[in-house]
DNA sequence: GTTTTATAACGTATTTTTACGTCATGAAGC
DNA sequence: GCTTCATGACGTAAAAATACGTTATAAAAC
């Protein structure tokens, strides 16, 4: 029940606005508002989430006079990689297998798919 | 910045009782606690947070008396499965054959592994 | 039957997350 | 210069998640 200190995971609605800022960057949070299509969303709300995501080492700033333009600290990749690695170890004993195995069981993958893929693989090694 | 009202989704404290009870089940708040290490934890605290799993309609229960035996809903496949969607959703632009060769590429999982894989599933399908 | 023990619910306090009103500042236009 | 506009910070309000003290009850021990 203990709580990381470190804030390595984003809540939904930051990560909302992390990913716009991965699409922008680097970006005004008018972009960021622009993007998110819903227009009635306070402008300090957003501000808000940003803050907090500078806060939480995500992104960082730079300001030509009171314009802020942000920009990530952190990789998208970087964060993914870490989504990864504990869904496999929440929910696939660790083994990324599994987690292979599972999305061709689920269909989101079919083996023709897998093949070519290693096919590739095995081509850029070599 | 709306949120969703059906919670389809835990958070890490709720997560981290869920997964007991799928470790577990069916069990009784005693076993979660007995099961979490953490002697301090009032009871109450991880009653609370059971409560609320049952609630979003994770877990439910069968009373025996003022005893409560809980079992989970959703199972942890069915959480995994939608887990794994989200994160190739918001990571991999919905394409599963990039968090493949993503795991490849980190050195999680090697060529050889995968390979094996395949043949597995292609002598199962056969 | 009475006491003790283990159980969970309930209500509430605390903390975290999310949302926003207000203020200040710099730039642009006058 | 002054005014207007766009910007973001700050502080705080509201909502959600987390933590826990207290109470009630059933079962077990006596």
């Amino acid at each position: 029940m203990k709580r990381k200190v470190t804030s390595d995971q984003l809540t939904k609605a930051e990560e909302e606005i992390m990913q716009i800022i991965w699409q922008i960057e680097p970006c005004l949070v008018r972009d960021i508002i622009d993007k998110l299509g819903d227009p009635d969303i306070p402008h300090s709300t957003v501000s808000s989430v940003v803050r907090i995501l500078e806060k939480k080492g995500f992104v960082n700033h730079k300001a030509y006079g009171k314009t802020h333009e942000y920009f990530s600290v952190i990789s998208k990749e970087q964060y993914a990689q870490q989504g990864v690695k504990s869904l496999i170890e929440k929910y696939f004993s660790g083994s990324p297998k599994k987690l292979v195995s599972f999305l061709v069981q689920k269909e989101d993958m079919d083996l023709k798919e897998l093949n070519d893929l290693l096919k590739t693989i095995d081509n850029k090694n070599s």
